[in-house]
DNA sequence: ATAGCTCCCGTACCATGGTACGGAGTCAAG
DNA sequence: CTTGACTCCGTACCATGGTACGGGAGCTAT
C-alpha cells in the first residue's frame, strides 16, 4: 500500500481521481513524472500525497481558497514563517466576520421561524423581515 | 424618487446594475413590462423593487442561495406559510452546521499560529497539523 | 441638432471548484 | 492473445453568482 495508483490515491483522500488531478494540474499535488518531461506512463504515488490531499481537504475546511492553499504549500518548501502566520491570522479574522455574520442570521432566523410558527394570519413574517431588514 | 431607472433602483439597493438584470433574467425581481409583451422602451422601478431587492440581500446573508430565494418569493404570493418555515429550519440547521465547522476551524488555526508564533525551529505546525488532522 | 449620458438587449466572459467524456495506451489474468 | 480494468490526456462541461461588451435607441441640455 506504500505505492499507489491514482484512484488509490484518491480514495485515501476521499476525493475523486479527477480531483486528484485537478489538484496537480493546480500545483497542489505534485506530479510524479518530472524526471524526463513528457515521459508516459502510470504514475505511483505514496503516503507523502496522502498526508498533501489530507492537507488540503483540512486546509479547505478553514475556509482557505485553493490558491492559498498552494501559497502554503509552496511557503512550507521556503521556510517563510512569518507569511504562513500572516496568512493564518488573516484566515481566522475572516473566519470571525463569517461566524458573525452566519450567527447573527441564524439568530434572526430562528426569531422569524418562531413569529412564523406563532400565527396563521397575516403576511409570512419571515418573507415580511427580509424586506426590512 | 417613488419611480426610479433601473441605476437609481440600483443605486438603491447596494448592486450593481447588471445584477438587477440578472435577477430580473433569474426571476427573482419582476420584469416591469409584461403589458404587452415585448414592449421595448425604458422601465420605470418602484418602492417594492427596493423592498424585494433588500430581501434578496438579506436573505442572501443567511445563507440562502439565489434559487432558494426565488423559492421563498414565489411562496410569498402562495401564502405556503409551512413551506417557509421548512425552508427556514432547513436553513438554520445548515447554518449551525456551518458555523460549529468554522468554529472548530478557527479554534485549531489558532492555537496553531501561537505555536507557530511560539519558536522558529523545525516545520511549522500549522502545515504539520493540517496533514494529520 | 448634436453631444453625451443612460437605457435596452443579447451574448460572452469571469472565478471557483470541480466533474465528465472520448480516445488511446498499459497491464494482468484467463 | 484477447478481454476487461485501469490509466493517461486533453478538452469540454457543470453550477453559482455575477461582470463586461458592443450596438442601437432615447432623453436632455447646450
Amino acid at each position: 500500500m506504500s505505492l499507489m495508483s491514482v484512484s488509490q490515491l484518491a480514495r485515501s483522500g476521499g476525493v475523486g481521481i479527477e480531483t486528484v488531478r485537478y489538484y496537480q494540474r493546480r500545483g497542489l499535488l505534485p506530479d510524479p513524472r518530472p524526471q524526463r518531461s513528457g515521459t508516459p506512463g502510470i504514475r505511483h504515488y505514496g503516503p507523502a500525497d496522502t498526508r498533501r490531499l489530507r492537507f488540503i481537504r483540512t486546509a479547505q475546511a478553514a475556509g482557505f481558497t485553493l490558491a492559498e492553499i498552494r501559497e502554503l504549500i509552496d511557503l512550507d518548501s521556503s521556510n517563510e514563517r512569518p507569511r504562513v502566520r500572516e496568512l493564518a491570522r488573516g484566515r481566522i479574522a475572516a473566519l470571525d466576520a463569517q461566524i458573525a455574520a452566519l450567527a447573527g442570521a441564524r439568530q434572526a432566523l430562528a426569531r422569524l421561524a418562531r413569529d412564523c410558527a406563532a400565527g396563521d394570519a397575516g403576511p409570512c413574517p419571515i418573507i415580511a423581515a427580509f424586506e426590512h431588514a
